[in-house]
DNA sequence: ATAAGGCCTCCAGTCACTGGAAGGTCAAGG
DNA sequence: CCTTGACCTTCCAGTGACTGGAGGCCTTAT
């Protein structure tokens, strides 16, 4: 397969499959026109990657998880580990993001939103809103 | 004030405050050794930009917002609006990670985590559970 | 012969910093 | 007066994970 090809089956743009190539996620073999070839095998990686992706591992994180796919002697509790890590980024980014959401919001509901200057959203920022 | 002094006021490492002069946010003068020098409103501007960042608005929103807050006719309306489009960009990020948590929560669940080389975590990243 | 589309490499840009090298400035102590 | 150390300066490069574009080769169809 050519990339076109691959890039359609794994759903990732063509640009992506080169940057992971580059990196060394992947290695395709190549043409005697200088074109990557792709094996099923390597679109079975690249899908391995984009789902990878899509629940927000980290390309490095991704490297160890393709490591461990191809590694039949793994231990389970190895790839557990990297999943729990990822799992305590996710919930420490929601628990920012929660926290930007509710002063956020406050202060949005706070704001009249009409045509007068006067803002709490700009009186929020520019000093902290404190319980005095 | 030199840039050490408005640094630990504004809560922003120096390399942040003279980056943000690089990219036209602050404007702070210079004194005659070519040291960088702070006005209260210049600490006051910082501590605004430090607050809205960390409200997760991006450099570009925090412009519109200094602008808006040195505008005196500006309208509120103006205000809420960069704010509500931040509050939609925060809900959709939310709704992004909630998902991956949601799919990755099921896979780290269903592994065992021993020294045994099956492992739920990698067929699911290397084929997407269904419903079948 | 040519036109369209796919492929190639290389360079630059994104966002918001961050680290580090090489060097100038300032206040205090000996 | 000299040194030490803290503070300041600029400039360059790197981060993560791509993305866009220029310039050019390859293939297939008309």
């Amino acid at each position: 397969m050519n990339i076109g090809e691959v890039s359609e089956a794994a759903g990732l743009p063509a640009k992506t499959i080169r940057y992971y190539e580059e990196i060394g996620l992947i290695a395709p073999l190549r043409g005697g026109n200088g074109y990557r070839r792709f094996t099923e095998a390597h679109l079975h990686k690249l899908a391995f990657i984009a789902r990878a992706r899509s629940l927000g591992f980290s390309i490095e994180q991704c490297r160890t998880l393709l490591a461990l796919y191809e590694d039949r002697g793994r231990a389970s509790a190895d790839v557990k580990a990297v999943a729990q890590t990822h799992l305590g980024e996710i919930d420490a980014k929601m628990a920012e993001l929660t926290e930007m959401r509710r002063v956020l919001a406050d202060l949005v509901h706070a704001c009249a939103g009409d045509e007068r200057p006067d803002c709490p959203i700009l009186t929020g920022l520019a000093a902290p809103v404190t319980g005095d």
